[in-house]
DNA sequence: TTTTCTAATTGATATTTATCAATAATAGCG
DNA sequence: CGCTATTATTGATAAATATCAATTAGAAAA
């Protein structure tokens, strides 16, 4: 079961690191402190879910810790990432401006992870007296609308093996050219909409083609340049 | 050239048509004829192209009459239409949040169209003072990720078969079982993200399996029941 | 340790979709 | 009216990706 520890009003430690969640930093501290009383703290073991697809929306959730996948199932069962969401990331806000409206995704722990769970109704009303906090939560769903996009590029024109390179030219420059992959090559696989037999077909390819090697997860680039232009980048 | 036409202050006319938008419904007089200084009427001929992905971001749109393409072109040079925006849609109002960035799409007239055109520094500064249409525009955009997610979900779940079945159901529920293809079938394909002769071939898949039929753009939906299940949705 | 389960890889094959080429149909234009 | 350009269709083929099956290698559990 989800344990969950309600916050007291006037705990100064939870308000500070309330108060350095994006969405919450615009508040004063009357509305924080008003706000901070429907927020709660929720901690999830790994492969526990957070929420279910179609489940009814109520709250919206930041981690703190951890990581939360966010993912879609078709009809036919299938599954589809749509997000890894890591420490600092806010997700299903988006929600709270259609009335009685559902989780579109469901929401399960990879890693033991924490969140604050914050109620959607009262933030909501919230919103209503202060317009900064509106324009932080216009910002970040601005950024969710530009991410999705961009995936959406990355299906429709981009190739198998174009994505692959992208997505690891991506972690090379966040992390170095040599660096593990912290998920699971199936769980990249199907965040690259790729089944995981073609993406290990594609990896090895690469590793062929001497661009890079590939021992278990940990991944050493040697040739940025040929994996920038496997990757669809023409310059 | 464009032809730019600028309201009137006080041109109740303008003002009456400015008010029946969905993001400026929710402003009170003073503010809709602060605002509708900043709003100009903007008349597109079919094929003229409104603003380039890359271009310098400074407004958003909202169209009155007319058809504009939205999209995305790659490095290769490939396009990917993300949005056919109708009568009374408003688009890139998302972009408003984030300073000094450029539109992520090149938006065309596919028919000669009317838009206004919203100066986006001044309409933010608006927002700062009206939290209602902050509402009206998380709602707004809340709606837009929506129809992205399901978008991918499309790209990366279904086939081929299955987007065009789902297209063609959606037009025979808004329209009735015989409607018209309003656009090109190249148009039409791109927005499914496949090439044109798939399309076609598709197309024809459902006419020899007695679905539906075609001629030209004229298409009858013979079996709803069957289409449902080309679509890949199971019940 | 042994067993069992899951993830990853590899091969063989099928399906889906794109590409290239040719033709037909059509709309716009001089 | 005929000409040209665009759009749509069709065929042949190639490329990309999925599916199915088998194997391996670890990791977790007994």
């Amino acid at each position: 079961m989800l344990k969950h520890t309600n916050l007291l009003q006037g705990d100064l430690n939870k308000e500070e690191s309330l108060h350095r969640i994006p969405l919450l930093s615009k508040l004063n501290p009357t509305q924080l402190s008003n706000i901070s009383q429907h927020i709660t703290t929720i901690n999830l073991q790994e492969g526990e879910t957070l929420f279910n697809q179609g489940d009814d929306y109520h709250s919206f959730y930041t981690v703190t810790m951890g990581l939360i996948k966010l993912y879609r199932h078709s009809a036919s069962g299938q599954e589809k990432i749509i997000e890894l969401a890591g420490c600092g990331k806010t997700f299903a806000e988006a929600l709270m401006f259609n009335e009685g409206s559902t989780y579109p995704v469901t929401a399960t722990a990879t890693q033991n992870s924490t969140l604050f769970k914050i109620n959607a109704i009262h933030f909501r009303n919230l919103l209503l007296k202060s317009p900064e906090t509106c324009m932080a939560v216009m910002s970040d769903m601005s950024y969710r609308l530009h991410a999705l996009l961009k995936e959406i590029d990355n299906l429709s024109l981009l190739t198998g093996r174009n994505r692959v390179s992208m997505f690891l030219l991506d972690q090379a420059l966040t992390k170095g050219n040599t660096f593990i992959l912290e998920i699971p090559k199936n769980a990249i696989a199907n965040k690259l909409s790729l089944k995981p037999e073609t993406f290990s077909r594609l990896l090895k390819e690469l590793s062929t083609k001497k661009i890079l090697t590939v021992n278990d997860s940990l991944i050493e680039v040697l040739d940025l340049q040929l994996l920038r232009q496997m990757a669809g980048i023409t310059n």
